[in-house]
DNA sequence: ACTTCATGGCACC
DNA sequence: TGGTGCCCCTGAAG
């Protein structure tokens, strides 16, 4: 391409003539200005005879003599008089732009009521008072599980382990092993799965020839806990034995092979149901698959519970009516259904949102809340399902936006808290700490609004989108980019494990970078027996702190920690 | 300290 | 309704 090579030949200028032309500088991509000076001001002469495509841009340069002002632009406006981009640790917005984190236009983020208290972001509950008889349901068999005195949230702020780049790809999905404490499962974009005692640490095993990519989503066989399901944008859901690694497959949405994409089939949302014996599986089409779990057929035909063409990204059985169903897509719905009747068109409510919903899930005691995550940077809470649904009862402005190069965001409940109010979710707009850009992962009590704790390590640069609260213990597993960290209350971990004993694996070819911050001194460490408390003896970690610091103070000295 | 690339949602026509 | 181009905080590799 001639235009190609000619643009890439003065790439850091951007040509403008005395009048105020739009055209000269708006499609040049790469006219970032570095230069300083200002005042600095050259003619051109426009060059003759050259034959080239654009006949009107020549002509209009032959008219005028132009100037090559040296200005400094910003990189997502175009315009001049600021720029966006980090100024160090921070982040400076274009102020032309709606803000990043609440979307609405005339502040940035710096100034955005949101980033300096979370509750702002609340939009409180109407009251409601139906009196229907799904109400008296609730009260009478349902409320007396959630206590009325708020425990005291328990949050895992500091590292005790890790994997550095574990996986090939990026972690997609997480699960805890549901009777054996420290087992964590992990997919990956590749759809590998990896199967982790963090227990002992370097037992780790890596299982590669379940899908041929993305592991969306996957969920332990209640009937059995050494198997597990996953659906894959393969288009395959598989079922796998983690003492063996052996997987067979349940359903294949693409048995002859790749004929375009249009036609080829993803799986995405993923859930059981135990008390029926099915999985349920969802696709890029909108449809939902039943798969019996004694026979392993399919059962009944698909059913199209989204907008014709989209992707359902998740689907949730309520965990105390096994009728419940809830399912998510990128129609920008959530839907509860009645499973006893399922069929196009006859969901129980349609949740709306306005962007596209990355995961809706029941309150994980009761079931009667809902929790979603969508793109448009809001965490939603509908307090009960047994209410009117049509409006949420909570929108907590929180950052977690998409891009494409990320594992969607998704907030999570924590299983062990029985007042159903804390819920984890990974910050994707970075902070200032200390004079390094992290990436928080926030715990926010959804009934507020508030930020309860915000965790990060200075050794985590990467953002951590995956997050899962252990059943049981007071553990937190992360998955940031490809590596996986476990996190565990401070005052525990000391009494338990000294700092120097942390146990950080790293895994595969490391770059100069990773070994600084981890202390590795060798290429390829698959055994991960050899660096067991190294990193803390020699080696300066990052920042220099000598041991990972965990801040959990709420944004800008802002306390709004709980109790 | 650069560039490149992978590749999802969505606005816009 | 379908194609196309754009995109602000990525992360890894070269």
């Amino acid at each position: 391409m001639p235009a190609q090579t000619r643009r890439m030949s003065f790439p850091k200028v951007v040509i403008e003539r005395d009048t105020d032309s739009e055209e000269s500088s708006s499609d040049d991509e790469g006219g970032d200005i570095v230069v300083e000076e200002e005042e600095e001001e050259e003619v051109v002469e426009p060059k003759y005879g050259e034959v080239e495509e654009e006949e009107e841009e020549k002509l209009a340069m032959k008219k005028k003599p132009i100037t090559l002002s040296l200005k400094k632009v910003c990189k997502v406006c175009k315009k001049t008089g600021h720029e966006a981009g980090f100024k160090g640790a921070t982040y400076i917005d274009c102020p032309m732009k709606p803000c990043f984190l609440c979307k609405m236009p005339g502040h940035t983020t710096m100034t955005c009521p949101h980033r300096v208290a979370t509750e702002f972001g609340v939009v409180p509950a109407p009251r409601r008072n139906t009196h229907n008889s799904l109400d008296y349901v609730f009260e009478r068999q349902l409320r007396p599980r959630i206590p009325k005195m708020k425990p005291e949230f328990i949050i895992p702020d500091q590292v005790s382990c890790a994997v550095i780049r574990y996986h090939s790809r990026r972690v997609t999905c997480l699960e805890f092993h549901p009777t054996n404490n420290n087992i964590l499962l992990s997919g990956d974009k590749k759809g590998q799965l990896g199967v982790w005692d963090f227990g002992k640490v370097h037992e780790k095993t890596v299982y590669s020839n379940i899908h041929g990519c993305i592991l969306n989503n996957m969920k332990f066989n209640p009937r059995n806990d050494g198997t597990v399901y996953s659906g894959s944008s393969d288009g395959t859901a598989g079922c796998t034995d983690l003492e063996t690694g052996l997987s067979f497959s349940l359903m294949n949405l693409n048995p002859n092979g790749w004929q375009g994409p249009s036609s080829w089939k993803m799986l995405y949302g993923l859930d059981i149901n135990s008390e029926k014996g099915v999985v349920l599986v969802a696709d890029n089409f909108g449809y939902l698959y039943m798969i019996d779990m004694r026979s392993n057929n399919r059962t009944g035909e698909p059913i199209l519970i989204h907008k014709k063409g989209s992707k359902v990204v998740g689907l949730h059985c309520n965990p105390i009516q096994p009728d419940l169903l809830l399912s998510c897509g990128n129609d920008h719905f959530a839907r509860l259904w009645d499973m006893r009747r399922m069929e196009t068109g006859s969901s129980l409510y349609d949740l709306a949102h306005k962007r596209v919903v990355n995961s809706a899930y029941f309150s994980p005691v009761s079931g009667s809340k809902i929790l979603t995550t969508a793109q448009d940077n809001r965490l939603r809470v509908w307090d009960s399902i047994f209410g009117t649904l049509d409006t949420p009862s909570r929108e907590i402005v929180h950052s977690h936006d998409f891009n494409r190069h990320l594992t969607p965001f998704r907030a999570e409940w924590d299983p062990k808290d029985p007042s159903e109010s804390l819920v984890v979710v990974g910050r994707y707009i970075s902070e200032n700490y200390n004079g390094a850009a992290l990436h928080p992962i926030d715990f926010i009590d959804i009934t507020t609004g508030q930020l309860v704790a915000e965790i990060m390590d200075p050794n985590i640069t990467t953002i951590s989108p995956v997050n899962k609260l252990h059943p049981h213990d007071d553990v937190l597993a992360s998955g940031s980019s490809r590596s996986l960290f476990i996190w565990t209350p401070k005052e525990k971990s000391e009494v338990q494990k000294p700092a120097d004993e942390k146990k950080i694996i790293l895994c595969g070819k490391a770059d100069k970078k990773t070994k600084k911050k981890f202390g590795d001194d060798s290429d390829s460490d698959d055994d991960g027996f050899s660096k067991k408390g190294k990193q803390s003896k020699s080696k300066k970690p990052y920042l220099g702190s000598p041991q990972l610091v965990i801040k959990q103070e709420s944004y800008k000295s802002k306390s709004s920690k709980k109790h």
